[in-house]
DNA sequence: GCCAACGTTGGC
DNA sequence: GCCAACGTTGGC
């Protein structure tokens, strides 16, 4: 069987990303919707300096946080981290988003945690992170779920 | 709704 | 600089 879209999608920077957001906070859907959105509200200091670390045309997951806990869709980094809007000190930043394409099935919390290959990854071992780095073959193998 | 994990704050 | 107290996140 040929490779479908989903699992063939690359970033030059090779980095990838796995961002979370609450679905009463802000979802996916409304992403599809806006078409963009700037991820504000980072109060985190790891969090930030994954933030930052992010490059322009950087592939991230887009999780859905404690109600659904499940990969719902691919989006891409449009524009590097700039100071946070919503910030007054100064210290926080965001970066641009678009999606780029919503996974055929979810892809479960549970799912993730019961695959031997994804057992350790940072959204597991530090499940408080909101912006956590990604292997082009996690990336990949979550993808490959989600197809 | 509870609580574990973790980050932050502030007193000493 | 340590650590107790407290707040937040997010899975269960």
């Amino acid at each position: 069987m040929a490779p479908n879209l989903s699992t063939t999608l690359t970033c030059p920077s090779k980095q990838y990303w796995l961002m979370k957001s609450e679905p009463e906070a802000y979802s996916w859907q409304r992403l599809l919707t806006e078409g963009k959105t700037l991820w504000e509200g980072v109060r985190n200091y790891q969090a930030r300096n994954n933030l930052k670390q992010m490059q322009v045309n950087d592939l991230a997951l887009f999780y859905h946080s404690v109600s659904e806990k499940a990969v719902v869709g691919v989006c891409k980094i449009t524009q590097t981290a700039y100071p946070d809007p919503t910030d007054e000190t100064g210290k926080w930043v965001v970066v641009n988003v678009i999606p780029v394409e919503t996974l055929a099935v979810p892809v479960t919390l549970a799912a993730i945690k019961a695959t031997e290959a994804l057992a350790e990854i940072a959204l597991v071992r530090q499940s408080r992170l909101s912006v956590v780095p990604l292997t082009q073959a996690e990336f990949d193998l979550i993808l490959s779920m989600g197809a």
